[in-house]
RNA sequence: GCCGUGGUGGCGGAAUUGGUAGACGCGCUGGAUUUAGGAUCCAGUCUCCUACGGAGGUGCAGGUUCGAUUCCUGUCCGCGGCACCA
């Protein structure tokens, strides 16, 4: 009867062991070198872990204890990202506090978390909610607001009358309430901005100096999406004004035959004709009630309406149609466009639909079939002033671009500019389950900052959480928080009413991490300057896009008021995959494909979660769920226990030999291996590599303790808990984690002979061995005495011999 | 549509610079042990064929090369993100 390892006893104790004797508590200061391995911190939902967080968490965990077994201090540390929108909709459900629920949702997090055996220092944890912690969110806010980069304006939210709120957009389904079905609409609203467009530019730039995947840096440069080109203003002779478009293809000016704006376009009402107001109105009314998803998404075909309005081309004096089309986005560039049906495909297809002239002015194409946006290839044509004073016709496009916004700027129409995607940060939310604003509002209108000394502004305590009625947060319910009076000047105040975003707190928590306890900064600079930046840093790709750009900008603004000394926040950056059902489908409860990781760590053990999540392939790939594959990591701990402990649970087949010598060079490959798979993060096949040297050991009688011990080693990372057991029966009383990695020696790994494999036309024939002294003429001698060889190569001529040394062989004939 | 990413046995995957494709694990097959089952151990397991031998094979079609999973061109499919960005 052979024993499974009991790890519903091992577990628990060394997680014990671990917490009482504070192993993995960290200090600021230290000999060592540092290293700052980071999770993404969780929301903590309530439906509790799934098998996806662990994925992330035992990567950096092992890591973080590979990095301290190799003299690193290691700074390892989890928190909580806990404001956010469904504690505040279980509020207005249930009538449950959020900080109740909240807190209840940390609880049974972290319960979770700790029965994976992760070796984050506790004495750490941070919680974004906890208002020692958002008082630092909040003073960041008023920094951001000092250097003018926090501002007001009004912008268009999802109102929704009926619920009296305005909606997150996951929040809106079809242009309808989530909650309701009730339909919601486009209404412009006074919000808070983050000028985070400001940073395009350092954004962007500062890509070069982070060691990320390509592809992530590539994400994020797509989305600040700076893009030259010029800006162009078009007389609108009828009301004596101008627009403004913007175009990268200054050069198909002579090619524009109308002219569209946005719908929502401030001009707009100016200069609709009054025979088209109606029309107009109503497009406008229709554009409105689309969010600006459906916009985009839904108009598929083409939709606008004549203005009656013409603008001035400036490079011919020809009069232009004006439109408004829901294809043009006000958020984007002017809000207007120039249109060039022959070369741009949009404004080709809008041209054929409501019959508008279109004008060759790239040679290249054909433009009765499609629009020619080639720049490279194509010619310009017809591109002359009336005035034959300048020209572009013969030219390549990208010149033609440099030469038109010259002539642009000297005749006064217009300039080169730089266009970026990234819009300004709406920061503010209606909701109460944020961090309040630290700001006051007088009645003559100016906004006025907290000082310093009056944070943390705390949230008030509501009986009730529910919607205003007028789209501002429930906060305005609290009237008596809500206003302020000075006492010394009787003037009166009301608060700012609306929420940061959740975004907020997860923008710098890693700082506070450094220093979570200090009540008089949010880091100490010099505990700053040791920890930064973070070596490593880990989470889901969701974010590799939002929460990252915002993280780097609040960075980058904290590094030019000289509160952190590096230029980025997270130095490597790695987007674990996705853990997908067995179906191979998302893992979610509508599917019923969910995996609960307390009921693997109750049948199986968090070690053999661990080792399985990490060997189910590359980290980085998202990979489906199996559970009979779990059996087979299950199966091997057993044998790592089998292989050292007997029946009962005595160390056994220990011999104090030393190591033969293929038993050493096993040893020593698998140390090799092992340790070039963790700096490469490759944690599959540094499993697999453990697996073959524990398959080595089940055909031993006795096993020297040497190699016991570095097997052990080499596993601590991986299953720490059966780790520390063996080594505690090795006879050692202190923890392995801080014991140092086994280093290989190449003199393990030299063989005195090796095999070759002998090819005949690039076919494989034959493999020999041979010694590491043989020499080129006798390896080939000795290849072609080969039988199976032979046959390939008698009574034909040799043309060529292939020799790569230690690996092949190729004999190529004539055939 | 665009951008990113991937496509290798029945399954997850391995193959660090172009050099013996399929490591390791799962599953499956046979055997040992057992009253039996489970567990454990041993052996086999890419496909096809005329089978002690040979042919084919890394989504598909070409190309470069003595030699291609790896490099190049074209093409198909899956996944993720974005979505009229001027």
């Amino acid at each position: 009867m052979a024993a499974k390892y009991p790890h519903h006893e091992i577990e628990p104790k060394w997680q014990k062991f671990w917490d009482e004797n504070k192993t993995f508590k960290v200090y600021n200061h230290s000999e060592k070198p540092k290293y700052y391995i980071l999770d993404m911190f969780p929301y903590p939902s309530g439906a509790g872990l799934h098998v996806g967080h662990p994925e992330g968490y035992t990567a950096t965990d092992i890591l973080a204890r590979y990095k301290r077994m190799q003299g690193f201090n290691v700074l390892h540390p989890m928190g909580w990202d806990a404001f956010g929108l469904p504690a505040e909709q279980y509020a207005i459900q249930t009538g449950v506090h959020p900080s109740l629920k909240t807190a209840e949702n940390i609880a049974t997090f972290k319960r979770q978390i700790k029965s994976l055996g992760f070796s984050y220092d506790w004495d750490r944890e941070i919680n974004t909610t906890d208002e020692k912690y958002y008082r630092w969110t909040q003073w960041i806010f008023l920094k951001l607001f000092e250097k003018g980069l926090a501002y007001e304006a009004e912008v268009a939210v999802n109102w929704c009358e009926e619920l009296g709120t305005v909606l997150a957009n996951e929040e809106v389904i079809d242009g309808k309430s989530e909650r309701g079905g009730f339909p919601v609409v486009r209404k412009p609203m006074r919000q808070w901005m983050l000028k985070i467009t400001a940073y395009a530019d350092r954004l962007l730039d500062d890509l070069e100096l982070v060691d990320w995947p390509d592809s992530i840096k590539e994400m994020q440069r797509n989305w600040i999406g700076r893009s030259e080109g010029a800006r162009v203003r078009f007389a609108i002779p009828g009301i004596g004004d101008s627009v403004t478009v913007f175009t990268t293809r200054p050069d198909t000016l002579w090619g524009a035959t109308y002219m569209v704006l946005a719908p929502e376009h401030p001009l707009v009402s100016r200069l609709t004709a009054d025979e088209y107001s109606g029309v107009v109105k109503g497009y406008q009314d229709r554009a409105g009630r689309k969010s600006e998803l459906d916009r985009t998404d839904l108009a598929k075909e083409k939709s606008g309406v004549f203005t009656g309005s013409y603008a001035v081309n400036p490079v011919n004096g020809k009069e232009i149609p004006i439109w408004i089309s829901d294809y043009v986005l006000m958020s984007y560039g002017t809000g207007a466009i120039m249109a060039v049906p022959a070369h741009d495909q949009r404004d080709y297809e809008f041209a054929k639909l409501f019959e508008l002239p279109i004008v060759e002015v790239v040679s290249g194409g054909d433009i009765k079939q499609a629009a020619f946006i080639e720049i490279e290839s194509g010619i310009m044509i017809n591109s002359t002033t009336p005035d034959g004073s300048f020209t572009i016709n013969g030219l390549k496009p990208s010149i033609a671009i440099r030469n038109t916004i010259e002539w642009l700027g000297s005749n006064g129409f217009g300039e080169a500019t730089i266009q970026y995607k990234l819009r300004d940060w709406l920061f503010s939310r209606q909701r109460y389950w944020g961090e309040p604003i630290p700001i006051l509002h007088h009645e003559d209108g100016s906004v006025i900052p907290l000082n310093d000394s009056d944070l943390p502004l705390t949230l008030p305590v509501l009986d009730q959480i529910k919607p205003s009625g007028t789209g501002e947060s429930p906060l305005v319910n609290a009237r008596e928080w809500m206003q302020v009076v000075d006492l010394q000047s009787g003037m009166v105040y009301r608060r700012e009413s609306n929420t940061m975003p959740q975004w907020a707190g997860s923008c710098w928590y890693y700082l506070r991490f450094l220093d979570p306890e200090n009540s008089k900064q949010g880091w100490d600079p010099e505990i700053e300057k040791y920890w930064m930046p973070v070596d490593l840093y880990i989470g889901g790709a969701e974010h590799a896009v939002l929460h990252l750009l915002y993280a780097r900008f609040w960075h980058k603004v904290l590094y030019d008021l000289g509160y952190v000394s590096t230029k980025e926040p997270f130095k490597r950056l790695i987007n674990q995959g996705l853990i997908l059902g067995e179906d191979g489908e998302k893992m979610s409860k509508s599917r019923g494909n969910v995996i609960n990781p307390d009921d693997v760590v109750n049948v199986y053990g968090a070690d053999t979660l661990r080792l399985y999540e990490m060997f189910l392939g590359p980290l980085e790939r998202s990979k489906p769920w199996n559970t009979s594959g779990i059996e087979g990591i299950y199966r091997f701990l057993n044998r790592v226990w089998r292989n050292f402990v007997d029946e009962t649970g005595q160390i056994t087949r220990l011999s104090d030999s030393e190591p033969d010598l293929g038993l050493m060079r096993e040893i020593h490959a698998a140390i090799k291996k092992v340790t070039d798979d963790m700096e490469n993060i490759s944690f599959n096949t540094a499993i697999s590599q453990l697996m073959i040297l524990n398959n080595y050991f089940r055909n031993m009688d006795l096993i020297p303790k040497s190699a016991m011990e570095i097997f052990v080693l080499l596993l601590a990372p991986f299953a720490p808990h059966l780790a520390e057991e063996l080594w505690s029966k090795l006879e050692y009383m202190h923890s392995i984690a801080y014991e140092p990695w086994p280093k290989y020696s190449e003199e393990y790994l030299v063989k005195n002979d090796y095999e070759m494999a002998i090819q005949v036309n690039g076919k494989l024939r034959d493999t020999i061995t041979v010694t590491n002294d043989a020499s080129r003429d006798q390896i080939l001698a000795l290849a072609k005495s080969s039988e199976k060889v032979a046959k390939y190569v008698s009574g034909k001529a040799i043309l060529k011999e292939i020799f790569i040394p230690q690996k092949l062989i190729n004999i190529v004939v004539k055939s």
